[in-house]
RNA sequence: GGGGGCGUAGUGUAGCGGUUUAACAUUCCGGCCUGUCACGCCGGCGAUCGCGGGUUCGAAUCCCGUCGCUCCCGCCA
């Protein structure tokens, strides 16, 4: 019944005691929410896990009423009293517990507290000190709510992965450096100096070693670590949800993992349409210019290449006649913009890596406002309007560029926009996956194909025979799910096949030595009879963030770390004394 | 590595070149109060305006630097 009694030295935990409680002796133990001294009357807020009831004392009880005046805000107590209905007309409907109140006849106060730098109460509290006294900030009546719940999603998966045969099973966080992939946090090794192990990026090789150790369904709420610069929704250190699967396909899982977040979502009371709809990555970025589009809203990318490259407007002719692709959006409402508000959005896009923004402001009247409209026929205007479906009022906003640029610049200036004009409804979910990313991506810098998501990563079958051909249209076996806008987890169906994955190294620019050194054990174990795998992770702090409407993981993360990677509570990181480096032989430059 | 924002009593904010002894609310301290629940009323303490430098007759206010926090780009297979 009263899960928080039992064992305990308390009768009743405060949030539960009700009218069924009439008459009963308690014993409750908490801290002083807020004191009412009324003079001749004291009323306590007593809260604890379970909540908060209002703890009445009584001049009558002489040594209690001394002891309540003397009480301050979270000093800890412990209550002895008798639960009564309140008088008529003192029944506080905002409180579960609000039709009683406990009559205190002992106080007994079992630590005081000193005054708190901020008000458990209150309401907004610069971050720096809520992080330096976390132990006060997760108090406060949401931070419990928060990390309840993401205990409660923690429980619903591991039920639900429990109940469709999956094991959890535990991977080391001493390991070994793997070179692909975000920066690696290293543990200096006391024993075999110079070598060093690396916390996990992910339990990626490990859990494919326990397929192939036949354990067919795995599942890990594993701690992942990249040494990669913060974000509100990135920390150097997160939690996944870790799975893999065995003899699956890639319809299986994705149905497997829907039911997963259907139930994760009940928490929220939030029904979500199954089977969860689909897109292609080749889709998403033609039509949304990023790989993880929010659908919330609409602003789709159009592309309007054949209508201006017999234009007068040269920038867009040339781009066109150059293989490049004129693109544009229209931003419902925006057409009243101000050239300065006009000159911010160009300036975002420049920031994206665009040359330029051209732009049409359709007026509400009619008119149209714009510095290329006279490189247009009117003709050409209307067309162009008609392609981006925009509306009297609208502002029209073009890039010229590579095709896929064009599209990733207005992508970027889609959802600035829609934050700006307030076109997201915030208690909307929009749950999609994106299937079919392509197997590699273009690595600039070294001038060589790049596994997208990494290299045990299964072209899909009919596109195979196009590695030799042309690599970069290969389309993979691999996954997101994607919640409004943020990608929530990600996997892919593996390589099982020898010769399938020595020709991904190989175009890769790994050569067979280099891959042993890598991947060695994991390649090793998949000599003795790899199953058909795959699987995927969920990021666990994105997944409870996205459910509670909360801006940054910090909110669902008990003791998360600032942007500059600093505990502030703790004092991490730190310096280390000399002799504990000697041990290490490490030495500082 | 780059760009933007913020930093004023314990807390949240106002003030943005000069009658400001830096204001308001709340917290805190003291007094009064037997039905409050953001209790109320009265009184009080509390800030050299993140730090350093500069401009100026005069700087919380303008400029430069620096530190901290934050948002974004790069980065994050």
């Amino acid at each position: 019944m009263d899960e928080l009694a039992r064992f305990a030295m308390r009768t009743n935990a405060c949030g539960t005691v009700t009218k069924n409680n009439l008459g009963d002796e308690v014993i409750l133990t908490g801290w002083v929410h807020t004191r009412r001294d009324h003079g001749g009357l004291v009323f306590l807020d007593l809260r604890d896990r379970s909540g908060i009831v209002q703890v009445v004392v009584d001049p009558t009880q002489h040594a209690a009423f001394e002891t309540a005046h003397t009480i301050r805000s979270e000093y800890v107590l412990y209550i002895t009293g008798r639960v009564k209905e309140r008088p008529a007309g003192t029944i506080n409907p905002n409180l579960p517990t609000g039709e009683v109140e406990v009559e205190a006849y002992n106080i007994k106060i079992l630590n005081k507290s000193k005054t708190p730098p901020f008000e458990i109460d209150g309401t907004s509290v610069d971050e720096v000190l809520r992080l330096k006294y976390r132990y006060l900030d997760l108090r406060r009546a949401d931070m419990q709510h928060n990390l309840m719940t993401r205990h409660k999603v923690v429980t619903r998966v591991r039920d639900y992965l429990n109940n469709n045969g999956f094991i959890e099973i535990e991977t080391p966080m001493l390991t070994k450096s793997t070179p692909e992939g975000a920066r690696d946090f290293l543990v200096p090794s006391r024993l075999q100096p110079h070598h060093f192990y690396a916390l996990p990026q992910s339990p990626q090789l490990f859990k494919q070693v326990l397929m192939v150790a036949g354990f067919e369904r795995y599942y890990q709420l594993a701690r992942a670590f990249r040494d990669e610069d913060l974000r509100a929704d990135r920390q150097l250190e997160h939690t996944q949800i870790d799975m893999e699967m065995s003899f699956m396909t890639e319809e299986g899982i994705l149905e497997l993992v829907e039911g997963m977040v259907r139930d994760v979502f009940e928490i929220a009371d939030v029904k979500i349409p199954t089977p969860i709809q689909r897109m292609t990555y080749d889709e998403a970025i033609h039509r949304y210019g990023c790989d993880k589009p929010d659908l919330r809203y609409g602003m789709e990318i159009e592309d309007i290449s054949d209508i201006v490259e017999k234009a007068d407007f040269k920038v867009f002719a040339n781009t066109v006649k150059n293989g490049g692709a004129v693109r544009g959006i229209a931003a419902p409402g925006c057409g009243t913009f101000s050239r300065s508000r006009i000159d911010e959005l160009t300036e975002f896009a420049a920031s994206n890596g665009a040359k330029g923004l051209a732009w049409i402001a359709l007026e509400p009247e009619g008119n149209v406002r714009s510095p290329i409209a006279k490189f247009f026929r009117e003709d050409q205007i209307e067309a162009i309007i008609k392609r981006l479906k925009a509306n009297p009022g609208d502002l029209l906003l073009f890039v010229a560029d590579k095709p896929v640029k064009a599209s990733s610049i207005l992508g970027s200036l889609r959802i600035k926009l829609a934050d700006q004009i307030g076109l997201i409804q915030p208690d909307v979910f929009n749950f999609l996956w994106l299937v079919d990313f392509p197997l590699f991506g273009w690595d600039e810098d070294e001038n060589r194909l790049d596994p997208n998501h990494h290299p045990f990563t299964m072209p899909r079958v009919e596109d195979i025979p196009l590695l030799d051909t042309e690599p970069l249209k290969v389309r993979s076996y691999a996954y997101d799910l994607i919640i409004n806008g943020t990608e929530v987890g990600g996997g892919s169906l593996r390589i099982y096949d020898q010769g399938l994955q020595e020709k991904i190294f190989e175009l890769i620019g790994l050569n067979v030595e280099e891959a042993r050194e890598k991947f060695g054990f994991l390649l090793e174990a998949f000599e003795y009879g790899a199953p058909p795998h795959g699987g995927l992770a969920f990021g666990l702090d994105r997944l409870v963030a996205i459910l509670l409407q909360k801006k940054t993981i910090r909110e669902v993360i008990a003791f998360p770390k600032t942007q500059t990677g600093s505990c502030l509570m703790s004092g991490a990181p730190d310096t280390v004394t000399e002799q504990q480096l000697r041990e290490l032989h490490i030495k500082l430059s």
